[in-house]
DNA sequence: CGGGTTTGACCTGCGC
DNA sequence: GCGCAGGTCAAACCCG
C-alpha cells in the first residue's frame, strides 16, 4: 500500500504529537476567476517522515531543479520534478527548523505511469 | 555517453 | 515606480 500513494489526496493525519507546525495546503497561484468547470489539476499531498536523509525513494525517478531557502527555516528547500516524459508531477522536500530529523515531503500532482522500482518484497 | 546534480541568474507578482 | 520574495530554468560538472 505504500506504493499506492498516488490516489488519496487527503492530508496525512499523522499528527501524533501535539503541535504539528503549520501546514498550508490548498493555496497556490490559482486564479479564482478562471474556468469554474476546471477542477483542481494538481492535487497536493504532504506528509512528514522522520529520517536523517531527505532522499526519500518512493519508487519514481526525480530530478532536482532548484534549491531555495525558506523563511522560518534555516535549511533550504529542495525542488524535485518527475522524470518520466509526460509526467509533470512535482515534489518538494523541506526540513523542519526545530527538528532537523523531521523531513516534510510534499507531492504535487499525480503520476500517470507505472512505477519503475517495484522493490516490494 | 547519459542522466542527474549544482549554483546563479532571471522572471513574475505584490507591497509600499 | 521600485524593491523584495519566491519560483523556475539553464549551463556546466560529476558519476556510473
Amino acid at each position: 500500500m505504500d506504493k499506492n500513494i498516488s490516489s488519496s489526496s487527503s492530508s496525512s493525519s499523522s499528527s501524533s504529537s501535539s503541535s504539528s507546525s503549520y501546514f498550508k495546503l490548498g493555496d497556490h497561484h490559482v486564479k479564482p476567476s478562471q474556468k469554474v468547470g476546471e477542477q483542481i489539476k494538481q492535487r497536493r499531498f504532504a506528509f512528514q517522515t522522520r529520517s536523517q536523509v531527505d532522499i526519500l525513494d518512493d519508487g519514481y525517478r526525480w530530478r532536482k531543479y532548484g534549491e531555495k531557502s525558506v523563511k522560518n527555516n534555516k535549511f533550504p528547500r529542495s525542488y524535485y520534478r518527475c522524470s518520466y516524459r509526460g509526467c509533470n508531477v512535482k515534489k518538494q522536500i523541506q526540513r523542519h527548523s526545530k527538528d532537523e530529523e523531521i523531513v516534510v515531503t510534499t507531492y504535487e500532482g499525480t503520476h500517470s505511469h507505472p512505477v519503475e522500482k517495484t522493490s516490494e518484497s
